[in-house]
DNA sequence: AATGAATGAGCGTTCATTCAT
DNA sequence: GATGAATGAACGCTCATTCAT
């Protein structure tokens, strides 16, 4: 009733099936399953078995690979961050114009939450638990978050130029960014109720990014 | 754990030891510990037995009051819709200077999420969620939130006066006000680690306040 | 918030309700939802909160009139074996022919079963509980069943006359009767599953107290 | 209440200390500590608890196994049924003398019931119930109830030879058959009181069977 | 005579996790 | 390297009942 047998005959039903017992898969299968269970339901409220159901695995092998429901949080958490960090390392944006420049970095952000939404559930919920776990994660700390060089490097020019303000302080100007597209999204629940309307509707999310934009502008305007 | 200091503290608000048989009292108890559990921990992190102890209660008069942890934490959100709402209808701003109004009214806004750090974590717990539990509440539904009439008279002098742009949308510019002041705290751990300050020290607020109110300024600036 | 007022308002509503604050007719009502409810869910599946509903009155009332849920349902129990004792004591049956009465006797017993599937359940409860709470009770102990007399009488004639069996006991003929009736009421669900008819119908019913009836009589017949 | 004797008689039968990791004997345990504990209590009355006790096993294991207390149950009805419907299935008639293989039938019958109180117990609380749980059985509805058929044969037999009444229905006989014997067992506690006499004793058994014989024989009898 | 407030004990169930091979 | 069996601790909730007036 254990062990190989049921095995075998899955192996026949599945022919080709690639590389059955791959570590790495399963691994990776679990991990994403846990991204999206920790996104939606959140750290206290994620299940376990219903990771290992949506990652085709067991309970059990989630303690194998990760050892406890919390490290697999860290390390979904860390996988985020991960991916952000290399999404804004991989811009390419050029200073020559440091208007359009900041206008891209503002469309990029933006963009960044409105496909992962994953990220701003996760960040979401580490702030609501305090960053009890984030705390924890060695590697979080000593991941580099290229956005800041390049935000520097666009006002930079920008003041230099004489086209931004003199004053700015990139980590005002980052915060400001954020602000206007993660509330938006992160709230838009309780903001559709109170506003009324729907601002999931992709003409809505158009107008946003536009408002976005100029508010960030008229910020940074000389 | 268990012990005198902070019942000593509460023997002082409520001096001769609350009427045990006081079920207004006693549900309020409940009521203020489950915000603050739910503020805490979320909702499937929140223990109906922390918050029968807290409220010095028992798990059983949770159910005896409000039937169920989902229909007590409903309660809980509707109350500090409540609140704003009260807070808001309480605010006399003076129109005739429509610029000072708006900085007035930013000012509340942020303060309002300063003093109230239960309305940041529930709203965000709930938009984690996806607004699964707001949705049920009938009386969320029916609350005028005042704001937003303040915030329209406040832009239509202004305007009139030319000292506003004229295309001004007062739904966009409460977004902005919002959620500048909102991401900030409801962001601050991940914010904090990110970037390499403590925004919770009462100078980084301050200088945060001051530029929140400029961006706003910035933003609808004739 | 306690008291008059409430009722005050109710009497205006409901004019001419007739003695609201009725003891005898609220025990009555409780006693009638805690018959219905004992018969639908067993002693142990019954519930206090349910009965109370239905008998428009609280449970505090219950514990105040009956003491507690297993008095109430013994009073329940001694009610039904004092009605059926009055029904029976009721039967005038005419010995001058044993035949006709006796299955006058047996339709009257199958007509007593349909027309109290209360008293079916009950009985078959209180045998699931091995008579854990009859054998409490002093009254049942009490009452006479007037049934064996009447038996026995329209035997004597029967046997005397020599149209019934010399040999007949009493008490088998009685059990006789009883079981052909009863277990057909008492397990139509899973014989209806069994049999695959519904033992419900009024045609299956019918036709099953003739078969009852020729039962009876073969068995007694000289 | 705890303790050595019990105990020690479980250890004989299974001698040297039950493989703990036995999921199958776990299992089995479980289940025949539930029958035990719905026959005595009932659907509602029976405890979660008690079953995982008697079955030296742990609340955990049995929603391991069989996920919820319904399910528990629904396990142990369907056990009873197959055993019953193996029973039937395994006895050998000869067809030959219809007159003593009915004889044998009935015997037979009330001999299961006798030995078989669980079942008695089981089927009287779901009838109690209405059938709530017994139609949420797929199994129970494709189990074959074999005793039908053989009784139909022997009726054949007997109807053909003229030793049986010619309009037989062969549900009629059953449930006459069956009714005798249940009823007797199934109200055997509110019985003996009613008669005043205790129908457990053997010598009374003895009896009734032999009145039942006779009953059913007198009712077949051409 | 009547009742709203309160409760201890226990319910069925689920959680993340570890045992044992 | 991988896994089915097992588990302690707690969860949200409900039970019949009593307190206090």
């Amino acid at each position: 009733m254990i062990g190989g047998p049921p095995n075998a005959v899955l192996e026949i039903i599945t022919p080709a099936m690639p590389a059955r017992r791959d570590p790495e898969l399963t691994r990776a299968r679990i991990l994403r399953a846990a991204r999206n269970e920790f996104m939606r339901h959140g750290y206290s409220g994620a299940r376990i078995e219903r990771i290992s159901r949506a990652g085709r695995s067991s309970d059990r092998m989630i303690y194998y690979y990760f050892g406890s429901k919390e490290a697999l949080y860290i390390e979904v958490l860390e996988s985020v961050y991960v991916e952000l960090g290399a999404a804004e390392a991989a811009l390419a944006l050029d200073l020559a114009d440091p208007e359009a420049a900041l206008v891209r970095l503002v469309e990029f952000t933006w963009g960044y939450y409105v496909a992962h939404p994953e990220f701003v559930a996760l960040l979401a919920n580490e702030n609501l638990l305090r960053g009890k776990h984030i705390t924890k994660s060695v590697k979080v700390k000593q991941l580099s978050r290229p956005v800041l060089d390049i935000l520097e490097r666009i006002l930079a020019v920008g003041m230099e130029r004489g086209v931004f303000r003199a004053d700015l302080d990139v980590r005002n100007v980052y915060l400001t960014m954020a602000a206007l597209g993660y509330f938006y999204l992160s709230n838009r629940y309780t903001l559709s109720s109170f506003l009324g309307i729907d601002l999931l509707q992709p003409e809505a999310r158009r107008r946003w990014l536009a408002e976005v934009t100029r508010v960030v502008r008229a910020a940074v305007r000389a």
